[in-house]
DNA sequence: TATGTTATATTGTATATACCAATATTATAT
DNA sequence: ATATAATATTGGTATATACAATATAACATA
């Protein structure tokens, strides 16, 4: 197991943070166990109870773990852990992995242009050069989703097409250019398929649907993309939790 | 001002808690303003650094302010507090009002039944009686939504068509009823009405429509309300906040 | 004037300690 | 066998202290 390190540049508290969330990945702590006592984390990594607090204390709020005074601290389970994560801002493949569905992405369309009023205003930038990209969603083997998004060209000046087709656009905004996702404003209307969608999501002409429009932000303020997606209503259930 | 008193039953790092929320809530400390240091605030009230940081922690996690490592703590923006605010479960009512629009409620149907089989399923009770609600839900004086809700008769016994004309359900609930609600899981669809739907919401038949399924947890893990809400889609669009 | 340095203020991390409050367990009395 | 009391365990609150990391302002120097 992974041990704390007094010359790491890292805090104890977060290095325990690890050590108890690799656990709890692993299942070497599973959903209802309690977790070692403050006073045992304390005495077996050599830090004080307090430090220990800390890391837990995070955990909790995180949602991996709760407390109950006189009893121990315990991992949560899976249905509550279910419930914390479904309002968090994921990608397409993501959210479907998670469900264990199997997806493909067809790129329809991958263009550098110039900005229309309405694209600016959503992306709030001053400069006119936009990538816009549109992609057929696919799960388990049938269209499921037409996505169609903007990103500012001078964020992501060297994105290309095969990147996209290799990369999920969340992790290669993570880790080819280092941005850090913040939030996403989403609104989501009914709609009626057009000929063209309703052919691509092998659908009858004038289905039901649903169409996302969806801003995200970055940490440092700047919005990275504008998408619009339908999704076909009939394969497809949008859920959320609201947290009281 | 409160003040802290020591001989309060309270902690000390939550007297100090609800005295900067009041503050925040009445805008004697404004959006961006900075918030006393630890040390002042220490000082101040005379309690140790350590249990100042406590109370700050929190309002932290609960996202009314954010620090800034050598700079200090500050109200948070309202931008962000929407943002925070957005994925919360709330009531019609508190949701229209929080955005300074006027709202009324008509109840059209108030009734002791026996529940159906999905009903009962989706409320996950043994008994067989709920008490089933029909509303038109008006914003601004123009019809907005309808919803149907069904609540386990055994949970509000004496619920009663005149109090829910004087109250928001969720307060009674709170309130009257001393139940603490924990989350809900949503679904949406889109939806064409149908002729009653469009008469009650006055737009033209078959017009578009979302479709909002809500089943509404308690704290004791109980299903304290089903709900069934179409919303017209040409004066409403549905918002969600998604973190990263 | 520009640039690097120093001082100062702020939050962040970490320890040691003490006692309180809630719960679980064990021993005891009936 | 069952209730009651005592004890131990566990998380919760609170203090005092020291030093680290970061941001800003003041200052010195080229």
């Amino acid at each position: 197991m992974k041990r704390i390190s007094k010359d790491s540049p890292l805090p104890l508290y977060y290095q325990l943070k690890e050590i108890l969330e690799d656990m709890i990945e692993n299942n070497i702590l599973e959903p209802g166990d309690p977790i070692p006592t403050e006073r045992e984390l304390s005495e077996m990594h050599s830090i004080s109870r307090m430090t220990v607090r800390k890391a837990i204390m995070d955990l909790v709020n995180e949602g991996l773990v709760y407390r109950e005074q006189g009893r121990g601290t315990f991992v949560t389970d899976t249905e509550s852990k279910l419930k914390y994560q479904l309002s968090k801002l994921k990608g397409f493949t993501k959210v479907m992995e998670e469900k264990g569905l199997e997806t493909e992405t067809k790129i329809l369309h991958f263009e550098l242009k110039e900005a229309t009023k309405k694209v600016k205003n959503h992306l709030k930038m001053e400069k006119n050069q936009v990538i816009e990209i549109k992609r057929l969603r696919i799960v388990e083997d049938e269209p499921f989703a037409i996505e169609t998004v903007w990103i500012p060209y001078d964020l992501c000046p060297d994105m290309s097409q095969e990147m996209l087709e290799n990369n999920s656009f969340y992790s290669l905004l993570e880790n080819k250019y280092g941005y850090y996702l913040d939030y996403a404003k989403q609104t989501i209307e009914p709609r009626i398929l057009n000929e063209y969608e309703s052919d691509l999501l092998t659908v009858e002409e004038s289905a039901l649907a649903l169409l996302f429009r969806r801003t995200t932000y970055l940490k440092n303020g700047r919005v990275i993309e504008y998408t619009k997606a339908v999704y076909r209503s009939d394969k497809y259930k949008h859920e959320v939790i609201l947290n009281y």
